[in-house]
DNA sequence: CGAGGTTTTGACTCCACTCAATAGACGTGG
DNA sequence: CCACGTCTATTGAGTGGAGTCAAAACCTCG
C-alpha cells in the first residue's frame, strides 16, 4: 500500500485531514486532535483487529491497508458490512455502544493507530466541534450502509459490484490512494461475494460480465476502470451520499 | 394507534423516555429537553413528511403512528430502509448532513413533533450528555441498518420477514405499543416487500409460509406471534443489536 | 352496490446457488 | 529452479428461490 493523504503520515495529521474532508475544523480543533496519544500496530492480512463480542477500550484509525467489518451466521455464511481504508475510524461507535456485534478484520497487511476511549472522551468533552465532526462521520458511515441496503435489496449482481467499485474509487481518491481510474483492491472474489450478498461463483461471473461489457478489469488486485461513465450508469451511482465537501 | 410510552404524552416527555431507554440522563438533561419548543403536526397515511432531496431546517419526533424512510430508483423500484415508531427521531442526521438522500413517509395517520435545528443545536452545545445520547441513538439506528444488510444479503425471504417481525415486536414493546405477542403492523404487503427486498408476490408467499409454519398470523393489520421462539429461530434473531438497556 | 385498493393464486421465466471439477497463481522448501 | 501444496479463479451442469405477468378473490368504504 502506498502513502495516503499526502505528506505528514502521523495519525493525528491523517485524522485531521480526514475530518476536514467532510467538515470544518478550526485551528483549536486541529490542535486538540494533534495532542491525541496514538499507539500504532500492524496486523498481518486476514487477522482480526477487533473480535465479534469484544468490548474495546479504544478506537482505531486505519493508517495503511484495508479492513472490513463482518459477521458470521450460524450456517457459516458471512456478511461483510463495510470496508474501511486509511483515514477511516471504523469503531468510533464503541465509544457509545459497548459490545461490538461484529468483528473488524484486516484484509492485507494493515497498520492501525489506537486511541484510548478516555482520551477520545476527553477530546469530545472539551471540543464540541470535533465531537460534531466525528458524529457526522458516523452518520456518513450509516449513509453508506443504507446504500448497501439498496444494493442488496434492489440491484442485481452486476449492478451491486459496479456500485462497490464506484464507491471505493471515489473514497480512495479522497485519500490519494486512487487516481487515473485505477486502484488496489486487495479482496479475493470470495470476500467480494460476502460483501455483495452473492456466492463466490456468481461474484466471479458478475465480474466477468463487467469485463465483457468493457467497464473494468481486475488483475492481480489492481482494479482498472475502463469506462467510468458506463460503470456509474450500470451502478446507478450517485456519489452525493458520501457527503464529500 | 394507542398511547405510547405511558402517561405523559408531551413531546419532550416522550423524547426523554426514549433516550432514557438506551442511555443515562441526569435531571439537568431532562430539564433541558423539557424546554425544547416543539410544533406538532399530523400527516394522513401515505404522505411525505420529508421529501427526498429536501434540506430540512428541523428534526422530527414521531408521536403516534409509523413512518418509513425510503428511496425510489430510476426503474421505479423502491427500497424502504427503516421503520420509525413513536419515540423515534428519524432525521436527527439532518442536523449534520444537509441534504436528505431519502424521503420520510407516514404510513398510517401519523403525528409528528418538529424541533427547529437551531434549538436542537443550542441544546446539544450546552448539554454534552444529551448530545451523546442522541449520537448514541443514531448509532443504534445504524446498527439496525446493518442488521438489514445481513437480512438482505444472507437470509432468504422467510427468514427476512421473520426477522422484521421480531425486531418490530421488541421495539414496539419498549414504547408500550406491543405486548402479549401482538401488535398493529400498519403495512401493506407491498410495503413489506419493499422493505425486505422482495416482490410483493413473493412477500405474500413468504407470509403464507410463516402462517403455515404456525409462527404468526397477520389479519387486518394485526400481527399475532403464535410461536415466539420458533419465529426467533427461523429469523436467527438476537435482540442485542437494539442496545436496549 | 360499485370502485379501488389489497391479497391470493397460477404459470412461466430467470437470476443466482450448489456441487464439483479444472486451471491458474503463489510461496516454500528441497 | 523445479516440485509441491495451497489458495484463488474459472467453468459446467443442474437446481431452486424469487421475479413477472395476469387474473381472480377479497375487503373496505363511500
Amino acid at each position: 500500500m502506498s502513502d495516503a493523504l499526502g505528506s505528514d503520515q502521523s495519525p493525528p495529521a491523517l485524522l485531521i485531514r480526514k475530518l476536514a474532508s467532510t467538515a470544518q475544523l478550526s485551528d483549536r480543533d486541529r490542535g486538540a486532535i494533534g495532542m491525541l496519544p496514538f499507539a500504532v500496530l500492524t496486523f498481518p492480512g486476514r487477522t482480526s483487529i477487533v473480535h465479534e463480542g469484544d468490548a474495546p477500550k479504544q478506537c482505531c484509525l486505519i493508517l495503511d491497508g484495508w479492513a472490513y467489518r463482518c459477521r458470521t451466521l450460524a450456517n457459516g455464511q458471512r456478511q461483510i458490512f463495510a470496508f474501511y481504508v486509511p483515514g477511516d475510524m471504523p469503531d468510533i461507535e464503541s465509544l457509545h455502544l459497548h459490545v461490538m456485534d461484529q468483528g473488524l478484520v484486516a484484509i492485507a497487511q494493515t497498520t492501525v493507530a489506537f486511541v484510548a476511549h478516555k482520551d477520545m472522551r476527553a477530546l469530545i468533552q472539551s471540543n464540541t466541534n470535533v465531537a460534531m465532526a466525528l458524529w457526522r462521520d458516523t452518520l456518513i458511515d450509516a449513509t453508506r450502509c443504507r446504500e448497501r441496503v439498496i444494493s442488496l435489496g434492489r440491484r442485481q449482481a452486476v449492478g451491486r459490484m459496479a456500485h462497490l467499485f464506484c464507491e471505493m474509487y471515489v473514497r480512495l481518491r479522497t485519500v490519494a490512494l486512487a487516481d487515473d481510474l485505477r486502484y488496489l483492491l486487495p479482496l479475493t472474489q470470495a470476500e467480494l461475494a460476502d460483501a455483495l450478498g452473492l456466492s463466490s461463483v456468481h461474484a466471479n461471473r458478475s465480474l466477468q460480465e463487467l469485463r465483457k461489457m468493457g467497464l473494468v478489469t481486475l488483475h492481480r488486485r489492481e482494479l482498472i476502470i475502463q469506462d467510468w461513465s458506463g460503470l456509474a450508469t450500470t451502478a446507478e451511482f450517485d456519489p452525493s451520499y458520501l457527503h464529500l465537501i
